[in-house]
DNA sequence: AATATATACATAAATTTCTTATGCATATAA
DNA sequence: TTATATGCATAAGAAATTTATGTATATATT
């Protein structure tokens, strides 16, 4: 089965939502988690989640820190303040945006 | 209130739906009927639409009437029959996205 | 009469976000 | 010894959008 496109701006709500159920995580972690809930349907790549984690990184939303775990590199990221903050105002904005394709895509339903 | 941004991908299929339940629409009416629709929360701009409605005309999904009302030009645009069956795979497609989110964002209710 | 707003099209430059293609390195399975 | 899995990273390109302009007519406002 083909897997889904990713649509724009939802990958960086992605992250942040499984990083406030799991407190941390890595990002090949990231990446098996996704595969795993959507049941292979969503593939994160890697060329688009490593960019996306230095990003919120930068912005101050998470937080790094270094493991070695069997001779091999992890890079654990958390939420800090500002990303659960953060979090729930992308949710939100997520949801609106959800709200707002129903009453454009089921005209019917939403009156 | 601020208006949502469009996430990648939607816009074309917005329009595709539109125009399946109204046979044909010029461009400056899709931005007011989506503007209507979802009470200015999502604003088509006209640097997306107008590049996004040539696309899909060039792609053989819409054809084009010119007509000439109040002394202003307008270009109605309808489905082709090629571009009803994208019509209903772009439905499929953004309602397996919705659906794929869904198991993401509420894993609690997706098993 | 002048100015702003609404109607109606269009395109170019810049930005954002993602895909695709690489690259490096270690561990394990075939 | 070769492929697959784990784990990181970045660069080039593509795709879709925003922002900024531009043209033109009609109507409402000052």
């Amino acid at each position: 089965m083909a897997n889904s496109k990713l649509y724009k701006g939802s990958l960086t709500t992605i992250i942040l939502k499984l990083l406030s159920e799991h407190n941390k995580m890595y990002g090949y972690e990231i990446t098996q988690k996704v595969k795993a809930l959507t049941k292979g349907e969503l593939q994160i790549t890697e060329g688009a989640l490593y960019p996306s984690l230095h990003k919120l990184e930068s912005d101050g939303l998470l937080e790094v820190e270094v493991a070695k775990v069997d001779n091999r590199l992890r890079k654990y990221y958390k939420l800090t303040e500002k990303g659960s903050k953060e979090t729930v105002s992308k949710l939100e904005e997520l949801e609106q945006y959800l709200a707002t394709l129903q009453a454009l895509l089921n005209p019917k339903l939403s009156f």
